[in-house]
DNA sequence: AAAATTAGCTTGCATTATGCAAGTAAAACC
DNA sequence: GGTTTTACTTGCATAATGCAAGCTAATTTT
């Protein structure tokens, strides 16, 4: 998402979100944040759809010049940098959650993953509020 | 989205999404049925920001392919085609309102258009539920 | 204290997606 | 019958993505 084109001069809230978050991407990192409890460099790399180091690195940049993401030093091993989700990051939980709802009603694959799902199925607000408050 | 890549086989919800909607215009595209009532090719070559025309048919295959979209000839006008969002895609109302509740909450742009904010803020299941029922 | 390893990148290059302008075909209008 | 409308497709330029290798700093190992 490094392009300056025209869907950020249009005010309209669903470009802006897209231009945010609206890549092949963005979302999976946050995903494995919010999810997954992932915070570094190497873990991200480690997600299974499988993120060139490149992306990665453009994408974590772009979050964090977002306001998305922060990124600091880890205290107990400085060569590693912890990425953790602002409160901005923190308050995409719904949209998490609408797309796994939606998903769940609507993939029938036999490989699945359902777990997410019925979590947020069974108690969307419990699984907003674990984010947020997180 | 026209890539077979490992997002299609990770057996995650938000990946099984973004297959289908997460890209930078099928959700606009998207926008446009559900908000303003958009409903043939040459209506949305016409949206704000601009999309190329074969980019457009693009995704409204993959759209059609994937069951989000149907396209039926323009009774009135044999020469058109009407693309209508099934139940399906209606179900992707709280994706879209989610996304403009947090883009609302965030977009800080003195050009930022607030309407359907202020709209999803004000009574988000009446929002939802005219999509739904439409 | 050197050597090896880990972590987070960057770089160069191939592949793929996107964007743009022009063109085509069928239907409709005059 | 000629022009316009509608929905595309095509060819080509530009940009994004993906892949493998390389680099630097911090840490661990020997």
């Amino acid at each position: 998402m490094s392009k300056k084109n025209k869907l950020l001069l249009s005010g309209c809230p669903v470009a802006f979100g897209l231009n945010i978050f609206g890549d092949r991407w963005s979302l999976l990192i946050i995903r494995e944040m919010m999810l997954n409890g992932k915070s570094t460099n190497s873990q991200f790399q480690s997600i299974e759809e499988g993120i060139a180091t490149n992306i990665l690195a453009d994408r974590l940049r772009h979050l964090e010049e977002e306001g998305v993401v922060t990124k600091e030093r880890d205290p107990d091993n400085r060569r590693s940098f912890i990425y953790a989700l602002t409160q901005k990051g923190r308050a995409l939980a719904p949209v998490v959650a609408e797309i796994i709802l939606w998903s769940g009603e609507n993939d029938e694959r036999p490989f699945a993953k359902r777990e997410a799902f019925l979590k947020v199925k069974k108690d969307r607000e419990a699984f907003i509020e674990e984010i947020k408050s997180a």
